[in-house]
DNA sequence: GATCCTCGAGTTCG
DNA sequence: CTCGAGGATC
């Protein structure tokens, strides 16, 4: 009988074989019921001992208790996303950029991946050993879902013969269709709502807080992309969506062409899509995507696209990124699945800022995972371009985002006599005359109290980006605005829970698409009740503490968004400054123009809006605190930096960050504008520029001495 | 005045 | 996500 560790150590080195074979390989040597007894007899045997229980033993994937949800976490290196393209036109012009920028005749290697249609995951290994994985987020933070990412038996918590330090792997989370079938068989069983398709099952899987739940899911993985972090501070972004390694050959011993590197991840033992390859030339890849467009439907699991990318290393290098994608690298799309359907009638919908949008009322048809009813037309201009009438059988479309649209009506089917679509002269809604300025597409209801406007300026008023009021959603506005209870923002703080206890619900129909709308469900109607009126009031009550800017990008003032509205917040500090500064004033603040600062002033000179900012500080809104004069808490107000050259002590995005936390603008480019250059080792043209220009220049020492006392502008000689 | 980039606005379905 | 407008830069 060997002694426990050891039988341990055989036991997971077993296991971890054979969820290789499995998960990787695609190629099991045991049943699953041997397989079973193996992993048993292991946690028996660390049951009994405790002690010798590791992090990385197969027992110990599903760790956690539920969790209350999931930190973020900012990525080493940005995950960029790739370029598309979606015909073979676009396929040579992505090669003729390619060769333009390596000045080749000759055809270029690339390597032709499947894209798989999952969630891209970035996967960190310390010494081989697993340690986290993060969403791709928004690309430079994602959320941390380590513990769900570890019960996914095909990423193995141990890699083999993997480089020592830190390795990051990127790839793809996806669920095969074969489990998403069953999935949504179980859910339909036990009534609960089904997925629409694989991708929003993983995603939903993914972000789901019992990890013994994602373990019984069935998710797998794909990766694609390896990183190692040496030499981070002089890159400045990285591909994480399907990219590889742009460094050159700074040893960081990962291979030098992306085929090879698909083959070490192999060896690492993590899984690999294999049907990729390598293509001379552009041609190749052309027919390797051809060869794919129908062929795909019989793989397990669903793709949307190729992903092309020049194969050697140095070449990516020298290629580079344009701001936002790589230039070595493009996404092919398959052509967008497509549907007939019957176009019903086309309704026009009033947005918060009175737009008249007409909308597609579509007989339901199901299309690439969803079933689709209603489609923007857009505008007026559209729908006649396009020679689009109410009862065609139109062409819809959805392709590789989610929105569906009308491609064109199947004139063959057009019947006899159909009239053209008539915009409205009047708003549906509040009847007033619409309006259309000379040079734009779009009518406007110029009625500001239209309760459809009203509905929607309360709807982004509520919304999580602006006063997040978590629970105010469209079918409570509706109610609120059409029983009068709230005519304006300030009304919803003076909301009462016996008020709204009492509110009644009907069995709503999806939308308002029409007061003569024959659905007409008679179910009893629910009563909104105590318990939900009192969690609304609390919501309401909490958002009179936000912050100034999400009140000010709440207010919905046209031409002012989330950055607008941040914007001025902090340059103004209180609602009162802000109501009475000028447009000169305005237009002072970085990145504020003419057109937003006379629509800010246009918005405070109305009355009503006067009247407005005093209700929301009598119902105790935070209306901000006053700029403090001099120093305040961004001491770098109004400043401009701008970083060149590669610095020692930290990174440039962290320089970045410090920077603007501290209210500086860091710029990309020298100007006039620019009151500091800090230029770190081989510093090029932005330090040449910034001596012609004599802008002030800097080395890393006066950027660590100004991010340790920020109030200590830098003078004189530098 | 042209060009590049970012932000705002509209939007479907679960 | 995509279009178009607005802002900043050259």
């Amino acid at each position: 009988m060997p002694a426990p560790a050891d039988r341990i150590d055989a036991l997971r080195a077993r296991i971890r074989h054979h969820e290789e074979r499995y998960y990787v390989l695609d190629d099991p040597e045991i049943s699953d019921a041997e397989y079973d007894a193996l992993v048993r007899e292991l946690r028996d045997l660390e049951t009994a001992h405790p002690d010798l229980i590791t992090q990385d033993s197969p027992t110990q994937r599903v760790s956690g208790r539920p969790a209350d949800g999931f930190d973020t976490a900012q990525h080493l290196r940005p995950m960029l996303s790739l370029d598309n393209a979606y015909t073979d036109e676009d396929l040579d012009a992505f090669d003729e950029r390619v060769r333009k920028g390596l000045g080749s005749e000759g055809p270029i290697a690339y390597v032709a991946e499947l894209k798989i249609d999952g969630l891209s995951i970035a996967v960190t290994y310390e010494d081989g050993v697993f340690q986290r994985g993060v969403t791709r987020g928004d690309g430079v933070v994602g959320e941390d879902v380590s513990s769900n990412v570890r019960t996914i038996q095909a990423i193995p918590l141990r890699l083999k013969q993997a480089p020592a330090g830190r390795l990051e792997v990127r790839g793809e989370i996806y669920l095969p269709r074969q489990a998403f079938e069953r999935l949504n068989e179980e859910r339909e069983a036990e009534a609960e709502p089904l997925f629409a398709n694989p991708r929003n099952a993983a995603a939903g899987t993914l972000r789901n807080l019992d990890p013994a739940l994602v373990s019984r899911r069935g998710l797998r993985a794909f990766f694609y992309h390896a990183v190692r972090d040496e030499d981070l501070g002089s890159r400045q972004s990285e591909v994480g969506n399907d990219g590889a390694a742009p460094d050159p050959a700074t040893g960081d011993g990962l291979p030098a062409t992306h085929a090879d590197l698909m083959r070490a991840l192999g060896a690492w033992g993590l899984p690999v899509e294999k049907h990729w390859a390598r293509c001379e030339g552009i041609e190749a890849v052309k027919a390797f995507c051809a060869s794919w467009a129908d062929t795909r439907q019989q793989l397990p699991f669903d793709t949307d696209g190729i992903v092309i990318k020049v194969d050697r290393r140095d070449e990516r290098e020298r290629l580079g990124f344009t701001s936002k994608f790589p230039r070595w690298a493009t996404a092919y799309k398959f052509p967008a699945q497509q549907a007939t359907t019957r176009l019903i009638r086309i309704d026009v919908q009033v947005g918060r800022t009175g737009a008249v949008t007409p909308l597609a009322v579509l007989e339901p048809v199901f299309l690439a995972g969803s079933t689709i009813q209603y489609a923007t037309l857009h505008n007026e201009e559209e729908i006649r371009r396009k020679d689009i009438r109410p009862g065609d059988d139109v062409l819809l479309e959805k392709g590789g985002d989610v929105i569906p649209k009308i491609v064109k009506p199947i004139l063959s089917r057009r019947p006899g006599g159909l009239a053209a679509f008539e915009m409205p002269t009047q708003c549906p809604v509040c009847d007033s005359a619409l309006e259309r300025p000379e040079d734009e597409v779009v009518w406007r209801c110029p009625n500001p109290s239209c309760p459809a406007r009203l509905r929607r300026s309360l709807e982004h008023f509520a919304g999580r980006r602006a006063m997040n009021i978590d629970g105010l959603g469209e079918a409570l506005v509706d109610k609120l605005v059409s029983l009068e209870l709230v005519r304006d923002f300030a009304d919803l703080y003076h909301l009462t829970i016996e008020g709204l206890a009492d509110l009644r619900f009907e069995a709503q129909p999806r939308k308002k698409a029409g007061d003569d709308d024959a659905l007409v469900r008679t179910l009893t109607p629910r009563r909104f009740g105590e318990k939900s009126a009192t969690a609304l009031v609390t919501q309401i009550d909490n958002s009179r503490r936000n912050d100034l800017w999400r009140l000010v990008f709440g207010l919905g003032i046209r031409h002012v968004g989330e950055r607008g509205a941040q914007a001025l917040a902090t340059a103004f500090g209180t609602m009162d400054v802000l109501a009475g500064a000028t447009v000169e004033q305005l237009q002072a603040v970085p990145d504020i123009g003419p057109v937003v600062a006379a629509s800010v002033r246009r918005f405070f000179d109305a009355s009503e809006s006067r009247r407005l900012m005093d209700r929301l500080a009598a119902a105790g809104l935070n209306m901000g605190t006053p700029v403090p004069e001099g120093q305040g808490p961004k001491p770098l107000e109004g400043r401009t930096v701008v970083l060149t050259g590669a610095l020692d002590s930290l990174t440039r995005d962290d320089a970045t960050e410090r920077l603007i936390a501290l209210g500086a603008k860091v710029a990309g480019s020298v100007s006039k504008k620019t009151s500091l250059v800090i230029a770190g080792d081989d510093a090029g043209s932005k330090l040449a520029k910034a001596r012609d220009l004599g802008v002030p220049i800097g080395d890393e020492a006066t950027l660590l001495r100004l991010l340790a006392t920020p109030t200590d502008w830098p003078s004189g000689s530098l």
